[in-house]
DNA sequence: TCATTAAAAGATAAAAAGATCCTTTAATAT
DNA sequence: ATATTAAAGGATCTTTTTATCTTTTAATGA
């Protein structure tokens, strides 16, 4: 029932991918990295990954690499979570039980059910540009800053 | 958003608790290990930390175990949480984004918001004793078979 | 064609989570 | 009192996840 650092990385940078770069201006995994502030050598692997998935593109040398193609901005975002953590992750019950369905609920079964449903048919239906699109027009920006291990903030 | 495969453990091992074990009648590390199958040693150590939390108790020597005592099981399952995992785990954001609220919402905020209130809600109401009541009544069994490193089916 | 650039590939390292083992302490039943 | 039992405590080990580093491959512009 939820992401690992690696998929969440990689669902804000493919993100940031389909704001920001095209076929022509595409971009690098430095650049990126710096943008959202994630470890870079970490994303360039995630990356590698992406690209074998076929849900984002690269090409090498100069002026080279990472890019959505056409066929790629129709990926959706619960691609992405396939490629990087597969689907059993979203799908495992709250606690843990091996199997726990409607017939043979555990205790928060009905709770987690509308959520992960709602979540999932989020991640299914939208693809990437769309839900990049919404977040251009509310203006958020997609950063992660703090989110590792928490670095002391007096100084 | 997620709990740790310990802090499964740990809820899990406390309603079988509540539900099998009294202050006349303790139960013992193993008996629970070997009842939820989770590993014992892994058990023993969240035992420890769940009795110095005043969560669960214990007695040593013969007849010795753990148990809920009349102020345990007024203890909540959040409580188990807070004491394994730490709070931050459920309120975290969903993508990791170090600031999402709703001034600042991350793409699914208002999709998880409204599920994490719900199951933080039943997690803070809901005493231990009144979760395992819910279970015994639906006839649900506690067990974690084969959650862990996913066992190969055919034999 | 050749230097440069940036990704791909592969090997390695560090940190965190999960799990185990061994010794010590305390309770109790005999 | 003492042997026994079961938790507490502490050290250690394994696996997984996260992160880094180095070498190779491919694209491009000069």
């Amino acid at each position: 029932m939820m992401l690992s650092r690696a998929s969440k990385y990689a669902i804000l940078s493919t993100l940031f991918l389909a704001e920001n770069a095209s076929e022509q201006k595409k971009i690098s995994v430095k650049v990126i990295a710096e943008s959202i502030e994630v470890p870079s050598p970490f994303l360039a692997k995630l990356f590698q990954q992406l690209v074998r998935g076929k849900i984002i593109s690269s090409t090498k040398g100069p002026n080279g690499g990472f890019y959505l193609s056409k066929l790629n901005s129709k990926k959706t975002v619960l691609d992405i979570i396939e490629n990087i953590d597969g689907l059993s992750k979203l799908n495992d019950c709250f606690l843990g039980l091996n199997e726990c369905d409607s017939k043979n609920p555990c205790p928060v079964h009905f709770i987690v059910e509308p959520f992960k449903n709602n979540i999932l048919g989020k991640f299914r239906d939208k693809t990437i540009v769309e839900f990049s699109k919404e977040i251009t027009e509310s203006g958020r920006v997609l950063t992660l800053k703090d989110i590792s291990p928490k670095i002391n903030k007096e100084s």
